[in-house]
DNA sequence: TACAATGTTTTAAG
DNA sequence: CCTTAAAACATTGT
């Protein structure tokens, strides 16, 4: 599911619980989300602990605890953070459960292409820092925009949205999205793009993002049919502008839908 | 059945 | 060392 402003919700949701105790931890320590971290010291430093404060970066997750505890979540392709009765069930999938007076919260991910970190201690753990300019940050400018794909110059043009050092928080859909909206071919490499498409790109990605947070992000709510998002995965699917049959095929590695006649290759 | 799914990470090749 | 492409990862639903 998550993309950026997925991500931002469920970030929210975990976010209720700032500032309450948390009673007990149940840990899956051998579940593969949580490789290479050191369970003992999670389950050891959250008991007890209270959440500070969480921030969400692209599609990192990050929740402050006292104790000097960071948990850091990625929730991959079917990761889910819930907020659920304090005496719910741990569930087969559910891989942390931090349960508190009055609920308990849950990170599930059943397809486990997500990642629980852990780090104790004052400072940042470096999965916190050197992190890549937010996109709705004003530091995101057409320039910075120029030089990444003039990096990946060979490269087509929907493979290099995914990237997250470049875009980070843009996923399959939004990455469609913003595309068609440019008016781009997804096959397009990313350096024969010319100076207006890059900048319609740019604007693009903003206006998607922006968009997408103040709709999806606080609420979870649904976005407008006008968007190629509420038509991508229809069978016999019509672009939202000119009603042209979209096509789909696999691009950068993942399936991509397009409107063939917006988008042209040129 | 076989394939595809809102994502990284690893491996290999150029 | 850098970029790019493809496979791998694990589970569920169509």
């Amino acid at each position: 599911m998550p993309e950026l402003a997925e991500v931002e919700f469920y970030r929210r949701q975990w976010d209720k619980a700032s500032g309450q105790k948390i009673l007990s931890v149940h840990v899956n320590g051998k579940a593969r989300v949580l490789r290479g971290t050191d369970v003992a010291a999670l389950e050891k430093t959250l008991r007890c602990a209270s959440m500070l404060g969480s921030e969400a970066h692209g599609k990192q997750l990050m929740f402050r605890f006292s104790n000097g505890g960071w948990l850091g979540v990625h929730l991959g392709m079917t990761g889910d953070l819930l907020v659920e009765p304090a005496d719910a069930p741990v569930l087969k999938h559910d891989h942390l459960v931090l349960r508190q007076a009055t609920q308990s919260l849950v990170f599930r991910d059943p397809r486990q292409f997500g990642r629980l970190l852990f780090h104790k201690g004052k400072e940042a753990p470096d999965w916190w820092q050197n992190r890549a300019v937010e996109i709705l940050s004003p530091q995101f400018t057409l320039a910075l925009v120029q030089t990444f794909l003039s990096r990946h110059a060979r490269a087509p043009i929907k493979a290099i949205l995914l990237m997250q050092n470049g875009f980070p928080g843009v996923g399959n859909w939004m990455a469609d999205e913003i595309l068609w909206r440019s008016k781009i071919h997804p096959n397009r490499p990313a350096g024969r793009l010319r100076g207006d498409e890059v900048k319609r790109l740019h604007a693009q990605t903003r206006f998607v993002c922006r968009q997408s947070m103040r709709i999806v992000g606080l609420k979870n709510g649904d976005l407008p049919k006008s968007w190629l998002f509420q038509h991508r995965w229809e069978k016999g699917g019509k672009c939202p502008v000119d009603g042209s049959a979209l096509r789909r095929e696999e691009i950068g590695g993942r399936t991509t839908c397009w409107c063939p006649s917006c988008q042209k290759r040129r």
